[in-house]
DNA sequence: AACTAAATTGCAGTTATTACAATTAAAGAA
DNA sequence: TTCTTTAATTGTAATAACTGCAATTTAGTT
């Protein structure tokens, strides 16, 4: 609710328009932790808007992106996840199956970046993320394993 | 020449052949700090070998990749960029010409992950990406607006 | 109610990456 | 060296996320 009322703010100043479409992927965004896709807000919004183009999604995404509402997850090859928490945190994903969770970091040391980088980019933001395997994942995996081989302990490269 | 003769132990050591294309990314690969793409990767072979596949350098990457050898990094969302240095470093890219550099950061605060993320995931490894505006891009873009518009100072937001 | 610029829609592209079957070739044995 | 086996490479077709664009609709204003 919060979340929507800011965006609309923000669209307005921006002098952009509030549309159905873009009111119901504030409201599917606000305070969703899970990560969505494109894929996943399109379909999210397909109930309420049969004939919702994906264009449409992705034209709104890109207009929330640039009014700060968004961040742009690029954490796996396949496809962009989208965060409405643009607050400072991490992310990690499992490589198996894209389980994708929120790391709120604690340990506040500031990223000083060397000068000559400095000097050569004005810094927008940063991204931290994290690869792993997830408990099921890998207890599937010892599953299938041990039918041939040895199971193994949990712990093993990507 | 080191890069590639680490490459040709591991990947003996993992049964896998070694093949003149192998052989030739290897040593493309080899102290390149210019983080190359499949494609450059393909162009820069493709002279010694005028019917080399995309198939086989992607195959070829996803061996070298699983040996340990080099870092996708999923950085901007058209396209993978590959790193033979597997080091401890991070990556900042130009959001408008996609200059990619490396950032050899000093600070080494230990990534120390909440305990519900360790108990969740088996960690392997992280990535962490700068986003900015490069010098160039920067002054074209004031150039561009001067037609229009006050010149600003560098400084601007994603 | 009428106007107009902007948003949405429906498709048709684009592009990186993957799947797969047929051909070729590396590596080890004879 | 030749033979054999098995993996690697090739060529091509498919996939899937995203973008471009022209036509239609609509929000916001008068
Ligand atoms: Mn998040
Ligand atoms: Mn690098
Ligand atoms: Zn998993
Ligand atoms: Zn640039």
């Amino acid at each position: 609710m919060d979340y929507s009322h800011n965006m609309i703010r923000k669209f307005r100043e921006r002098g952009l328009k509030i549309t159905p479409q873009r009111l119901a992927i504030f409201n599917l965004l606000d305070g969703n932790t899970g990560h969505p896709t494109a894929e996943e807000i399109y379909s999210g919004l397909k109930k309420d808007f049969p004939n919702l183009s994906f264009t449409t999604v992705y034209n709104i995404l890109k207009s929330i992106k640039e009014a700060g509402g968004i961040q742009e997850l690029l954490i796996e090859r396949e496809r962009a996840h989208y965060d409405p928490d643009v607050s400072l945190h991490h992310h990690i994903i499992c490589t198996r199956c894209g389980k994708l969770r929120d790391i709120f970091y604690t340990n506040t040391s500031e990223m000083r970046l060397p000068d000559d980088i400095l000097k050569e980019f004005s810094v927008t933001g940063h991204q931290i993320h994290f690869y792993g395997v997830c408990r099921a994942c890998s207890e599937n995996e010892e599953e299938e394993e041990g039918k041939t081989a040895v199971p193994r302990e949990g712990a093993n490269a990507n």
